[in-house]
DNA sequence: CCTTGACTTAGAGTCGACTCCAAGTTATAG
DNA sequence: CTATAACTTGGAGTCGACTCTAAGTCAAGG
């Protein structure tokens, strides 16, 4: 059988739309653990570390702080979850968190179609994401869970064009 | 017939998850337009601006740079969207990006499961974004065209082994 | 009158996430 | 043998987005 095939830097960097010294950076800060180096000391990256890669490129897509991105790595290649409870409640909170951003986004969306196709929807309300860590939360308390009312944007007014997507969630 | 309410900015922030400072950053850097002002100076709020700031807030959970935001600002109250087709058009392509972003997203969200079920699976790829022209345009009158998979995935908490979602979008 | 609290401003400071730089090593090509 | 290219390192610099500070105004309460 073959060997695995290996890349450099630069053709990880390619791949996964990371830059060389943003992979490097990442090493430093240890959210990537220490890459193999060849006799030179150049790194080198296998398919899966370019697979680790490609996701830490998904999340921080997504807005996602790096020191947040760290339980997602620490998930063992292959091992049982079950071994590791804390961290699957950590993940799972995460994805939660994941869900809920998602759901914002859709929202984001529908405001978009809305005011493109001038439709007349009400209550868009609610991107809440709500999490104590969170994104630079702020002051006393929490945020709000208060019903502020239907967002009457009549903004674009063009005919409707009939026929909508489902549009909304939960 | 009763004025219209107001806020201060203390409400206004706690009312959006925004802090007061935030706040008036974003006026400070034109962000927001300037609030008016009382004749003590103090800055006055109508469900209108909430609005506006709810959706920055909306918008900064998905990671998105405040100058990217400003074009979603821009939006006159009630104006014809025909009447601006540059706008129109980058907020279109705005809304693919987010759209290709909870693509992103799911894919993440299905990485965990995955990886919490301890299924086997390989290739998780593609949360590609930068799709510019590529799919962008048989949205113009097709809001959803796309299947970004229902947000029917309660995997954790329910059972759940059934319906895989179908995981890779596009 | 004095204090408290909610606001105002300009501007300084912080922090996360890069991004760039200089100096050095090694490999290949002319 | 030298030049170019692809890497290495540590560290400095940048930039976006806040976040905080200081100094001041104003209104109400004791």
């Amino acid at each position: 059988m073959m060997a695995e095939q290996t890349f450099t830097i630069k053709q990880t960097a390619e791949q996964t739309g990371i830059s060389e010294d943003t992979i490097r950076y990442y090493e430093k800060i240890a959210l990537l653990p220490r890459a193999d180096r060849k006799d030179n000391g150049h790194r080198i990256y296998r398919q899966e570390d370019i697979n680790t890669i490609w996701l830490l490129s998904c999340l921080k897509k997504t807005g996602m702080p790096l020191e947040e991105m760290r339980p997602f790595l620490a998930i063992p290649a292959d091992a049982d979850p079950g071994e590791y409870p804390e961290l699957v409640e950590h993940i799972r909170s995460h994805r939660e968190k994941i869900v809920s951003q998602i759901a914002s986004l859709q929202q984001v969306v529908d405001f978009i179609d809305m005011k493109l196709e001038g439709e007349r929807y009400y209550h868009y309300r609610d991107c809440s994401d709500e999490s104590q860590d969170g994104v630079s939360e702020d002051m006393t308390g929490e945020p709000n869970p208060k019903p502020v009312s239907p967002l009457e944007m009549s903004y674009f007014s063009v005919s409707a064009k009939t026929g909508k997507s489902p549009a909304s969630l939960r």
